[in-house]
DNA sequence: TGCAATGATTCTTT
DNA sequence: AAAGAATCATTGCA
């Protein structure tokens, strides 16, 4: 990585010692120069004479000059920052700035590292994967999520339709994800690399250690993912309002086939005294139907509640499929009832006679028999049905 | 456009 | 967990 890279002092000053060897802390630029002028305020002929006091006044000028760098026009700033690395008091500015910052502790400020990575960036970046957005092409994840979605309440014919267009809108929102993504990744490391060439450049002048570029680098990390850490939520809401919007299609119902509603309703009526299908046979009516197991059982569920509340209303229906099912049972001769009545209820009947029998009394009287006293009593014991005028059909009277 | 039919959902009960 | 019951939301028809 970047802030692996050694930085080398190869620029103008190089042929002029700094001596950095006493601070092994601080980068190795400039390391190369002995470390004979290492000392400001030794003896070395700087204080108490009119050399110490013109040098005072240098410093005095460097810091100054320093300090205004940053006012003047490029190439004065390059012409004056030459100078200022050529100046002879450098090398001792160089030191004592390296003196300061060991006895503050400078360096070391700051420097709480690895902070535990943010539970909501790992949550967003779970979800991202989870949902195919973030992680391998045309993972799993999509798919997955899209069959969740439909797991439950089955999907119409037409859902392969919005089934592509799920995915197409999933594959939109990954591809502007990865390319902002590949955008802020981009724009971090050209950041970096500019900062780090300004410390590169500054370390001339003043001790930068590696550590230093390290955290500065870090910081600079920090404050990207931060950004990363919006497009990850954004990224993530626009894929729960997709996922919302495709789980409330599936609200748009589509109605049955015709043939579909004719085998649910053929099992209904020849299961009239106990119309509860067993797992098998949901799976089986399923099947039969092209709809789910989960519809099956929403059918039968509405079937069961809109026959109980007006059993006057499906009478008819009931007949139909009753005949229905006894034509077929008289071809199908030799056998005795259909496979499915199997004489669950009250009366071991045959198919077709459970079929009449199941349907309710329509003349007003009390049958003659007990529809509901085979399992749990609350099909059939509710079953009273009101007695529609006109109807002449007595189905009890077997 | 209104309305009945109907598949799905949600909450409650068993 | 499955069924009942109420309700929602869409479809299809007059």
């Amino acid at each position: 990585m970047l802030q692996q890279q050694p930085i080398t002092g190869n620029g103008p000053n190089s042929g002029r010692g700094i001596g950095l060897n006493a601070h092994p802390g601080m980068h190795p630029l400039n390391s190369v120069h002995p470390p004979t002028q290492h000392r400001p305020d030794g003896d070395s002929g700087l204080e108490g004479t009119e050399n110490g006091h013109e040098n005072r006044r240098d410093i005095g000028d460097i810091l100054q000059q320093i300090m205004t760098i940053t006012d003047q026009s490029l190439d004065e700033a390059q012409a004056k920052k030459h100078a200022l690395n050529c100046h002879r008091m450098k090398p001792a500015l160089f030191s004592v700035l390296c003196e300061i910052k060991e006895k503050t502790g400078l360096s070391m400020r700051n420097t709480q590292e690895e902070e535990p990575p943010d539970p909501q960036l790992v949550r967003l970046d779970n979800m991202l994967l989870a949902e195919g957005v973030a992680g391998p092409e045309k993972g799993g994840g999509a798919a997955a999520a899209v069959s969740a979605a439909t797991s439950s309440g089955g999907m119409s014919p037409d859902s392969s339709l919005e089934h592509s267009d799920y995915k197409q809108k999933l594959s939109q929102i990954r591809t502007i994800y990865h390319t902002e993504l590949e955008k802020y990744e981009q724009a971090c490391a050209e950041f970096t690399t500019h900062v780090m060439n300004l410390l590169r450049e500054q370390s001339r002048t003043r001790p930068v250690s590696p550590r230093e570029i390290e955290r500065m680098v870090a910081i600079i990390h920090r404050k990207f993912s931060s950004i990363q850490t919006q497009l990850k939520q954004s990224t993530c809401e626009a894929v729960m309002i997709l996922r919302s919007r495709f789980l409330d299609a599936r609200r748009k119902r589509r109605n049955f086939s015709k043939q579909a509603t004719e085998v649910l309703n053929e099992y209904f009526y020849s299961h009239l005294s106990n119309p509860y299908p067993s797992e098998e046979a949901k799976e089986e009516l399923a099947k039969q139907c092209g709809i789910t197991v989960s519809q099956v059982s929403n059918w039968f569920g509405n079937k069961r509640i809109r026959y109980k509340k007006n059993i006057s209303k499906f009478q008819e229906e009931a007949n139909i499929y009753a005949m229905k099912t006894a034509m077929g049972a008289t071809q199908r001769e030799g056998s005795p009832h259909t496979p499915n009545s199997t004489g669950s209820g009250f009366f071991s009947l045959s198919g077709s006679a459970d079929l009449f029998l199941g349907a309710p009394p329509v003349n007003g009287e009390q049958p003659g028999y007990h529809m509901g006293a085979q399992t749990n009593g609350t099909w059939q014991e509710q079953n009273t049905p009101p007695s529609p005028p006109g109807s002449e059909h007595s189905d009890n009277s077997d």
